[in-house]
RNA sequence: GCCCCGAUAGCCCAAUUGGCAGUAGGCAAUGGUCUCAAACACCAUACAGUGUGGGUUCGAAUCCCACUCGGGGCACCA
């Protein structure tokens, strides 16, 4: 049977047994990676220490090329055909780099530790190292097969103790730093420590530094120091088991990773003092190549505003400090509410209510401190969800305290409110009910009193009280807010006038006449917080620091780095019920009694201390990965200056340093890259790099999306198996509706691209998800697609090798004056392309110039190895073959990528339209160097024109040589 | 609610700074060549007037305004 039937490729293969087929692809490319890998084809060398490479000169004559993709982790699940578009697009720009005379560092690393990697060890029961590991290998052998050109012995993974040593090591830095707002930058801690012990510097309470407890000193630098330990509201969620940073935590107060709910508790946890770098976070920004909506987002999230703080007496003794944004309307501040947790709230409660208290303001309670303490424990009781949620409805219970309006001496009503928040300005607010939403809706809630003090400029009058909302236009002029004996400099003593000012000036001339007096200052908030930098994990950095029998804080020394990740019987987190509110965080580190309790000798002889026992956030092995790119064996120091200087310094082009191409997801906007940024700087000011800044151009690329496929109760169905019928979709029989959505596992609509590669080869893989379209936008994948890409590279392959004997069938003929001109326009404009990472009509270029000469018939040898060249960045397995097969001994990986001929770029004649007001009347040829006169000169004589415009007069000519004449006839 | 980004053939996408919308490219479609037949491959053909409505201009996919739809960010931040 098997004789009469033999299998089609069998067949296939007896009669083209040299066509570029999937069997042949896989040879080829299994051929050059191992040539490749054996060669160190991709090795780039460094200007000092072990990477240094003798052979290569001097690589600082050369300019660098230092392109990243963002730090993956290793998942379990494989790869799917999305997650390699970067790393193809970096590996296509780095290879064209090369062949354009760059010593080009790319490399990858893996980003092992954290909640993804220890969830998969736990759900698996495996090691959390044993599994990564696993994945690692996985990972790298799936991306192996793609040809990426890395450098690997720069592959560093954040889980090696030689890599998370540095990471503790920067940790110690960042501890051991102050930050001198004098100086702008930040500076050893001994530095503030010696100015304490001089007297430089006086202490909170003035008593000498000597005369200070180990413990009271610790307070006092855990006041200043960079990273330090505090009680704080923190995020915690039960269902992790662990606390969050507030850039992991939804709008809607649940965790990004594995949406669990959120609760706010107050614990002792280790934070990142990030807020020191708001000014220079947003500033520098300016100096980066980054898209605008990353910036915009990193600005937004930083939240700078200028205001003012402004003093409000209370009784004879106590005043209450607000923040405002809108000095200007405060002779329309009617009202004050302070944060529930606010801590002046206590004192400035009075026994009873004052006579007249509205009933809805006291919410029934017979007394000011019961109504207090009652709306406090309803407040702390609901979740932050449940916060988001009752948000439009105000509540609210006065306080029983009035307080004076500094400018119109009005007595004002203190209420507490949940919609004033805590953590941000002075936890206290003005109220301006008038010209504030939220001020506005809850005066109406509580029948308070509104002044209008900016013209509507809507024609809604100036009473509040007709009116649906509060008018807050920053395009107006300030009414009703004038006092004493106002003249219009604001001159007269403690006269004040803001009436006719526009809102600017108005800011200006209050905040002025309240510094006067000592009663407020110009200030700038920012709504960024400090960086919750602890985790009640196993699998992550452990903490450098120990604690002695009196509780005193100890950072170790350099030399007992790295603080190894212990074994302990039991990996997995202590996880809660999502909603159990009321638990508290335990680590496991704690676990392991014979680890938590050392004996060391830090100096004073060996003593007694217990660790630390907290990890870091996965955030913290990727805040400086690229550093050790750089310098990945460097024994004594984090990187060589030298070697951060070359790659990463800042240059004419990129002011701030930093890596010359950063390609990743949206999703890091304001992760991942501010903390980085914020490490990177910090190790700038204590010297330890050149860059200010560490990625200098950032590219955001797609994501690749693909069909869905989902039941009647909604349930994906896997997309492999459905079938379509007349436009409409059918899964076991059923119908099924089509949605775009993420490509993954969850969806049941992953594809892998091994699969890609087993039926194309992973030349054909790379080619495709080049051409879908500009990196930067999202695109549905179509795997029925794919097979155009493979078509190119078959006939690319027939115009060079012979599909029957695998001959050469390229030419020594001279190629013609067409051919030379379609080769130089595509060089041209690849290499546009190229630079400007536009891949798609690079591959588009290239397989127009294939065509033209599948169309000539033959293919001149001196075009074929043009085109091999310019292929190469994008499908360099074949291009390698092929090259080969031309005659060459060397990889094309460093030889010179094809350069253009002005001569032959531009066509020797042009068609020039002419438009009769502005519609296509007549065509000419004409030279492209020809003159707008002569053009249309010669556009006016052309018969065909003459007969358009017939009696018409010519009223105007726009000639733009030498491609239009417009003709306006009248 | 506020702020960003986007919308071009059946589909994915081009269009050098306002200048012929596709001899940019690809998928799918239709017809043909090859084949006993099919697959592969090859050759050829057709397909939109740029989300909607205004405006600026000699001329708009491109600039401006409003709206619709889709994607993303923020969300009681004073």
């Amino acid at each position: 049977m098997s004789e009469t039937t033999p299998a089609s490729g069998a067949a296939e293969a007896a009669t083209e047994p040299f066509r570029y087929s999937a069997a042949l692809a896989a040879e080829i490319e299994s051929r050059w990676q191992d040539i490749w890998e054996k060669e160190g084809t991709f090795n780039a060398p460094n200007p000092a220490g072990d990477l240094a490479d003798p052979a290569a000169g001097d690589v600082t004559a050369k300019p660098h090329s230092f392109i990243m993709d963002m730090f993956p982790y290793p998942s379990g699940a494989g790869l799917h055909v999305g997650h390699p578009l970067g790393y193809i697009a970096t590996d296509v720009f780095a290879r064209y780099q090369r062949m354009t005379g760059h010593n080009v560092l790319h490399t990858l690393g893996y980003d092992a530790f954290g909640l993804p990697a220890e969830q998969y060890a736990v759900q698996t029961g495996t090691h959390p190292r044993v599994s990564t590991d696993a994945n690692i290998a996985n990972m790298r052998q799936q991306l192996r097969r793609l040809g990426l050109g890395h450098d690997p012995r720069r592959s560093i993974s954040t889980i090696d103790p030689e890599y998370y040593r540095w990471t503790q090591w920067i940790f110690l830095q960042i501890f051991n730093s102050w930050y001198d707002a004098a100086a702008g930058k930040a500076r050893p801690i001994a530095e503030l420590i010696a100015q304490f012990e001089s007297g430089e510097r006086a202490t909170p309470d003035g008593r000498a530094w000597a005369e200070l407890s180990g413990a009271e000193r610790d307070e006092l630098l855990g006041e200043y120091r960079l990273a330090y330990a505090k009680e704080v509201p923190v995020n915690w969620c039960p269902g992790l088991g662990t606390v969050l940073a507030n850039e992991e935590v939804t709008a809607d107060g649940r965790s990004e990773r594995g949406n669990f709910p959120v609760f706010k508790s107050n614990l002792r946890q280790w934070m990142m003092r990030i807020t020191a770098y708001s000014d220079r976070l947003i500033a520098d920004l300016d100096l980066l190549d980054w898209p605008e909506a990353i910036k915009l987002q990193q600005r937004n999230w930083i939240g700078r505003s200028e205001g003012a703080r402004v003093d409000f007496a209370v009784g004879d003794a106590e005043k209450i400090t607000v923040f405002t944004t809108r000095p200007d309307t405060l002779f329309g501040a009617t009202y004050m509410v302070l944060a529930p947790e606010h801590g002046l709230v206590d004192s400035i409660v009075p026994a009873a209510w004052p006579e007249g208290v509205p009933a809805e303001w006291t919410g029934g309670a017979a007394t000011p401190a019961e109504a207090v303490a009652g709306y406090r424990a309803a407040a702390a009781a609901k979740s932050d969800v449940e916060r988001q949620v009752e948000a439009k409805v105000k509540t609210g219970v006065f306080t029983g305290a009035y307080a004076v309006n500094p400018v119109s001496g009005a007595s004002v009503p203190v209420f507490i409110a949940d919609y004033v928040l805590m953590g941000y300005g002075t936890g206290a607010i003005m109220a301006v009910p008038a010209h504030d939403h939220r001020d506005f809706a809850f005066a109406r809630a509580f029948a308070l009193p509104m002044r209008c003090v900016v013209e509507p400029t809507d024609g809604r009058g100036e009473d509040p009280a007709a009116w649906d909302d509060a008018f807050d236009t920053y395009d107006s002029v300030i009414v009703n807010s004038s006092r004493g004996e106002g003249s219009s400099d604001g001159s007269a003593v403690d006269g004040l006038t803001l009436d006719g000012l526009s809102v600017v000036d108005a800011k200006a001339r209050v905040t002025a006449w309240l510094a006067e007096r000592g009663i407020g200052e110009g200030t700038v908030n920012y709504r960024l917080r400090d960086w919750l930098f602890s985790r009640q994990r196993y699998w992550g950095e452990p903490f450098p620091i120990v604690y002695d029998e009196d509780g005193v804080m100890h950072a170790l020394p350099e030399s007992m780095l790295p603080v190894e990740v212990p074994e302990v019987d039991d990996y997995s987190p202590h996880t809660y019920d999502p909603y159990d509110s009321a638990s508290s965080p335990k680590t496991p580190l704690s676990r392991n009694e014979d680890w938590v309790n050392v004996e060391l000798d830090l100096g004073d002889g060996v003593r007694k201390y217990r660790r630390e026992t907290n990890t870091m956030p996965n955030w913290a092995g990727s805040c400086w990965y690229e550093l050790r790119y750089i310098d990945p064996s460097n024994g004594s120091r984090v990187v060589d200056p030298a070697n951060e200087r070359y790659w990463l310094g800042p240059t004419e082009n990129k002011p701030a340093g930093g890596a010359d191409l950063y390609v990743g997801g949206a999703e890091h906007a304001v992760l991942h890259l501010l903390y980085a940024r914020f490490w990177h700087k910090v190790l700038h000011d204590l010297g330890h790099v050149s860059s200010v800044e560490p990625f200098h151009k950032l590219f955001n690329q797609g994501m690749i999306t693909a069909d869905v496929y989902r039941d009647e109760r909604g349930f994906p169905v896997p997309a492999a198996e459905v079938e379509e019928r007349d436009g409409k979709y059918f899964w076991e029989g059923e119908p099924v509706k089509r949605e775009a959505g993420k490509m993954g596992k969850s969806l049941k609509n992953a594809i892998a691209p091994d699969a890609i590669a087993d039926e194309y080869g992973a030349d054909t893989l790379r080619l495709y998800e080049m051409s879908m379209g500009p990196l930067d936008v999202s695109r549905p994948w179509d795997t029925r697609a794919v097979v155009g890409s493979y078509r190119f590279l078959q006939r690319l392959w027939r115009n060079i090798v012979s599909e029957a004997t695998g001959e050469l069938v390229v030419t020594d003929e001279q190629p013609d004056e067409a051919t030379l001109r379609a080769l130089h326009k595509a060089i041209d404009g690849i290499r546009g392309d190229m630079a400007g990472l536009r891949f798609n009509t690079a591959v588009a270029k290239a397989i127009e110039l294939n065509n033209h000469l599948v169309k000539r018939g033959s293919t001149p040898r001196a075009v074929a190895e043009q085109l091999v060249l310019m292929v190469a960045p994008l499908a360099p397995h074949i291009a390698e073959e092929l090259w080969r097969r031309l005659g060459h001994g060397d990889s094309l990986a460093h030889a010179d990528y094809p350069v253009a001929d002005p001569a032959y770029v531009v066509d020797e004649a042009v068609t020039c339209v002419v438009q009769i007001k502005g519609k296509v009347k007549a065509r000419l040829e004409v030279a492209p160097t020809i003159s707008d006169a002569e053009l249309e000169a010669l556009a006016l004589a052309d018969p065909a024109v003459v007969a358009a415009i017939g009696d018409a007069p010519v009223r105007k000519v726009i000639a733009r040589a030498p491609k239009l004449v417009n003709i306006v006839t009248g």
